[in-house]
DNA sequence: AGGTCTTTGGAATGATCATTCCACTATAGT
DNA sequence: ACTATAGTGGAATGATCATTCCAAAGACCT
């Protein structure tokens, strides 16, 4: 019953997502994202209700489809001794080339948490899943890097690659080699025996 | 000759600047920086010339005034053992203090850097600076901290320390918890007697 | 073929944005 | 006191913003 869509749900919010990836919430204009999608104010209305709904569309496909994926093996339950390390070897060579799509742009969930949408509930949410997600593939990743070695000294590893992640992904906005040198470091902490 | 003017520039620029840090470049608007200098348009624009002039002026105020009276003894050429662990104890207990009055908003250049401001050539040398001064200033304070380690392991403790508060600076805006995690790790890096 | 329901096009809306302009006010030097 | 100079008040400007509305278009069902 009724008129069918002309144009498929997934390729609209991922075009929207880029945008918002690039640009931030605040700074995509309505215009911007209909020129992405290549539709109009109409549908975008009646598919996601507000820009905001289709922004929380464009952050469960960021989600799915860019922080899952990256995670990888990290997310099953038996986890490979060189499987962080091996992650950031894979962002390390993401954020060196210099073609890397979106990724001179950080992260959504990042630059969303430092923008004036943090201060909603919702988005703040999001942001705190994100980081428990990363938290506890890290701390899987960590376990299985020094089985010999204590649960809080997993912990506080997989805590400072969190944060030398999210510092490479802040960083990689301004200064690439920043952004390098923060991951290099990780794997220096993963690489070198340091189990005492 | 002429009027002299009815306010003090530095407190203008200081009331700018809380602005900015809490509602970021973009979403603070030139009326919400009339209320909180208490000037109008007519005087902000004569002193600044522009919001960007006003907010120059505001990321100069918040380094003089904000990030090297924190840095403190880590500028000093002699720098104390604990002076970097002292560093982090105090931002501990700022962030943690829920009256912390600017601190759940971050950090001002932090935020910058993940807004669309970034691509501004100018900003990005700011922030560029601003982190390499924070990495120059963590650098001598694990140089301090362990007397006998290898240079190389100074500049890995430091990036580390730096991601860990870069870490910190954005999760405060959606996460005390995690921020303070990531606060603790710092102090557990410093604090581990681990030189081989 | 007709009726019903959903999608779409495009213009219109009202709010808010940074910025400018001009008249008015006040100070300092002569 | 007069004048040159500089700061201030407040309204006006034009652009851009997200959102809404209505009429036209298209697909399924009977």
């Amino acid at each position: 019953m009724g008129r069918q869509t002309a144009y498929v749900r997934e390729d609209a919010v991922r075009s929207a997502r880029d945008v918002f990836w690039r640009e931030g919430y605040e700074g995509a204009s309505m215009a911007s994202l209909q020129r992405a999608t290549g539709l109009n104010a109409s549908s975008l209305y009646h598919a996601f209700g507000s820009k905001r709904g289709l922004f929380d569309a464009a952050v469960e496909d960021y989600l799915e489809r860019v922080v899952r994926p990256g995670l990888g093996s990290l997310q099953d339950p038996a986890v490979a001794a060189d499987a962080l390390e091996g992650y950031f070897r894979a962002a390390r060579e993401l954020f060196a080339d210099p073609s890397g799509r979106t990724l001179p742009d950080g992260c959504l969930l990042v630059n969303t948490a430092c923008s004036g949408l943090a201060r909603d509930d919702g988005i703040a949410e999001a942001v705190r899943a994100y980081r428990a997600e990363l938290g506890a593939a890290f701390l899987r990743g960590a376990a299985a890097r020094f089985p010999t070695g204590a649960a809080d000294e997993h912990e506080r590893l997989a805590e400072t690659c969190v944060a030398l992640l999210v510092s490479a992904l802040v960083m990689t906005r301004v200064d690439r080699g920043a952004a390098l040198a923060s991951l290099d470091a990780a794997l220096s902490h993963l690489t070198t025996e340091d189990t005492p």
